[in-house]
DNA sequence: AAAATTACTGACTTATCAGTCATTAAGATA
DNA sequence: TATCTTAATGACTGATAAGTCAGTAATTTT
């Protein structure tokens, strides 16, 4: 190993970068070992973590694993976060907040049909979230929340709630336009959640280990279809369902 | 604890027998400091193990707490289990998979509706899986799923696959006898399954830290209703859908 | 009652990993 | 080019927890 440099010692720091293994020209650049790159970091080793927190779960995580990921060392990882859990918090806490204030500005102002939003809601919510590797933070949080009940109650008051708002917001604007039928409205909105949570838990957990895979475009089409029939309005009738 | 017993106990094994404590009795019963239950030894432990998994997973479970949960030591832990995989491996492989079993049984002989099936089928599963401990053991394997792949497989073929079995066979027998109108089978199941999966999950999750809870009776009872809406003919038409 | 058996104990060993810090070198400044 | 600042390193420490085993005592057998 190492046919030019390194003649035993492999002590402290001594290792050779290696520059240019088998031209002459070695001399010349000496590309560093290392960058200094102070505003990359952080956001790296976050995206780094969030990967290795979903794939194994928090405790099974090495923090060494994490720096390696994002190629850097273990010290620079304390450079930029206190400890393990506050990496964790941060991980948890980016991300799908900002998508869900997204789309409720773009929910107030559309005009269509309730159904269509509907289908719009689901579709967008599956590309902006489900299928990226924010979708992963949902399983993270489930496993987790046992471990880290205050962080559990601040994902469920920023995400899970204001999710679940997007829904709710739908279906009571098609019952008020008088679009969908009088279905009791308490538990709808986790109703129609529930499937798509559900395909994304999926992709990070059974999809991975050879087992059947779902194809996302059929399974949400199929969803929202039903989810639609369910309630439309009952031709000869308007009662409220039981 | 033990009133007659036990003074201070610190020492490697010496403790004494408690010579006379107060009362006169003493030397009557002496009761002993542990009793051999070589039988009910391994199911304690895996109760125990299952219950500490769920709550925190399998990497922040120490096998000292699950000895101490079932009253015993970690060295007997040891006689009835070669490695905390293992145990892990009993804990998720039993249960679920005879409570199946029983309800293809059941299913076979059903005479009635299918939507009556369909209702029998979401309450059973409830009672019987989803409201015991059984149904933390979803939320485990999906955590762990990448942690040990060939768990998930074993536990996919034989929980999974079957558990939506139930479901299809439900829906293709309305279907069949014309009771449900002709919607796409393939994802059907997942679909039926997945509020009632959800719920389970979130039992085990954010019901337990202060979050809001679900009335399980209600939810099933919105959920089923709207499935066999959904399913419900066409009054005006024999086409299928989309 | 004494001897034999074995379920059970808990201190110990060993490995792992979160977190620290003295040292090094990249890149900025003079 | 030399000097200075600080981002980055990685060997080290201490704590934690899986797994072991010589010893102890509950129970059975004689």
């Amino acid at each position: 190993m190492s046919p030019t440099t390194t003649p035993a010692k492999s002590q402290s720091h001594v290792v050779i970068s290696d520059p240019h293994p088998t031209t002459l020209s070695s001399a010349k650049v000496l590309e560093p070992r290392w960058e200094r790159r102070k505003d990359a970091r952080p956001g790296e080793l976050a995206a780094a973590a969030l990967e290795l927190f979903i794939e194994k779960g928090f405790s099974a995580t090495r923090l060494d694993d994490v720096a390696r990921r994002a190629g850097v060392s273990k010290g620079t990882l304390y450079l930029y976060f206190d400890s393990k859990e506050e990496l964790f918090k941060t991980v948890i806490s980016e991300g799908i907040v900002s998508r869900i204030a997204e789309y409720e500005a773009r929910m107030c102002e559309y005009e269509g049909s309730s159904a269509d939003l509907l289908r719009d809601l689901i579709s967008t919510w599956w590309e902006q979230i489900g299928a990226t590797t924010l979708g992963g933070i949902t399983k993270l949080m489930l496993s987790e929340a046992g471990n880290f009940p205050a962080l559990a109650q601040y994902y469920h008051e920023n995400v899970i709630t204001r999710g679940m708002g997007l829904f709710d917001y739908v279906v009571k604007r098609g019952i008020e336009r008088g679009e969908f039928r009088n279905v009791p409205t308490e538990y709808l909105p986790r109703l129609s959640a529930a499937p798509v949570v559900m395909l994304m838990l999926w992709r990070h957990s059974f999809d991975l280990c050879g087992c059947e895979q779902i194809e996302p475009k059929e399974y949400l089409a199929l969803h929202t279809d039903m989810l639609i029939h369910a309630l439309k309005l009952d031709p000869n009738q308007d009662k409220t369902s039981a």
